[in-house]
DNA sequence: CGATCGTTTGACAAGGGTCAAAATGCGTGG
DNA sequence: CCACGCATTTTGACCCTTGTCAAACGATCG
């Protein structure tokens, strides 16, 4: 049903939602076809849709095609706290229980495209591939504390470009030392704790130590290994059995 | 098999494993049993006793009985982030899949008692439990984001100070307006993001100002819900049927 | 009674916030 | 193709919350 389509130069843009999970468990012949039916009936929302709204019922399972999403919170006077990014390839409420309620709203930053996630049976590769990306989202938000808490503004930077392009890359949108970051200063502040203007200079001091540069919407790292060796950054792994 | 004592004026200290998981879902009573019957086999703990070690593989799941223990990550230059704290009643690792690491370590903060949980067959009453225990665990991880992004040191401590009240309520060990809290002010600035020097400054000025009293480990609310207003405080709500 | 751990205090430094305005970029309509 | 309007980035001056360092104080324990 599928062709292999090999003519130009174009790398066969790959599902991301397959390829994610595909990493994250083998998956069975089965369960892949099932996430490629239903990656069929996709679903496009504009920049800037809530996709899940705080305290509402979460009623199914989806995920993250294409596009870039936030999970946030917003205090009665308005100060907001981002608590973490959605990419391709990522669940959307995967950790649902009966009844249960969004913890936070979900809103896209850009076009978004998503499907609704298959329904996984006990004991099936499916089921335990959503149960490793729950256990990765997990660490992605202890992460989020360990830096919120113990970094200051240059190593959160630091610590969540590295994040973010280890996530990208995993799904293929992302090279070694580049990646595309379609977010404003004042969405980075959000995330990582801080004024949009403490982001600029910040970023103004890095860009001057040729740690990073970032031009029309792309990061990129002149050097990550020092990088990485400034907050001691380590891949996320979940399990034993992970790639590398 | 376990009989009833009413004969002094001491309440019956009831397991707050169970008590906990069923004011999360109604248990059936073969669920109920497997619990009892789990908490039989105990394990104590010192204080301090490390009881996960960060990377290494989780091999059961474990419930929390009795004592306190804390969730952590250490950096390479010696600055410590508290993720959170587990209290009786809690679960440990519960979301855990086929050959899962441990994103944290885990320690006692005193005297610690757990027991092997049960398994529960997917459908289960005791299955779902564990779900709404890791929704509130996740829950919880998300609240910590947020104060450490966008409170400043009188409302973390403040919405902490009432998650935790909260939590230990949920298992019977707090009253409306106060509750034992085991911690030294180094532990709290490690679990707030601050130094301790600065929640000594803070814990004083709060003080001052009538927000509440800490003496003999215990903490008091004169007005917890002058204390909920200053921070917009919701207790935590995971589905649509939790109790009130 | 010293030793140790935790709390408290003081003086000072600094990272990051605030406010306001200027520059830059960019999509859209004329 | 240009001009306008809006969003975003950048800059400057100033201030405040929180961190740092060091010492004193208090309680607990062998």
């Amino acid at each position: 049903m599928t062709r292999i389509r090999r003519s130009g130069a174009l790398p066969l843009p790959a599902s991301p939602l397959l390829t994610r999970l595909s990493r994250l468990v083998r998956l069975a012949s089965g369960d892949r076809e099932a996430l490629g039916l239903a990656e069929v009936n996709q679903r496009r929302w504009p920049a800037r849709h809530e996709l899940v709204t705080e305290h509402e019922p979460v009623r199914e399972t989806r995920a993250l095609i294409a596009g870039w999403a936030m999970q946030h919170r917003t205090l009665r006077d308005g100060r907001r706290q981002i608590l973490g990014f959605l990419l391709p390839g990522d669940l959307i409420g995967a950790d649902r229980q009966a009844h249960s309620l969004a913890a936070a709203a979900i809103a896209a930053l850009d076009a978004v495209v998503t499907c609704v996630a298959p329904a996984a049976a006990p004991g099936t590769s499916l089921s335990e591939a959503y149960a490793r990306s729950a256990a990765m989202e997990r660490h992605h938000l202890m992460a989020q504390v360990t830096r919120l808490g113990r970094f200051d503004a240059r190593e959160r930077l630091a610590d969540w470009l590295l994040e973010t392009r280890e996530r990208l890359a995993l799904v293929g949108l992302a090279a070694a030392d580049r990646f595309p970051l379609p977010v404003t200063q004042e969405v980075l502040a959000d995330t990582l704790g801080l004024t949009s203007v403490h982001v600029n200079r910040t970023l103004q001091a890095m860009r001057r130590d040729g740690l990073l540069a970032w031009r029309d919407g792309t990061i990129t790292f002149p050097d990550r290994l020092r990088l990485e060796m400034m907050v001691d950054y380590r891949p996320a792994r979940v399990s034993l059995d992970d790639e590398a």
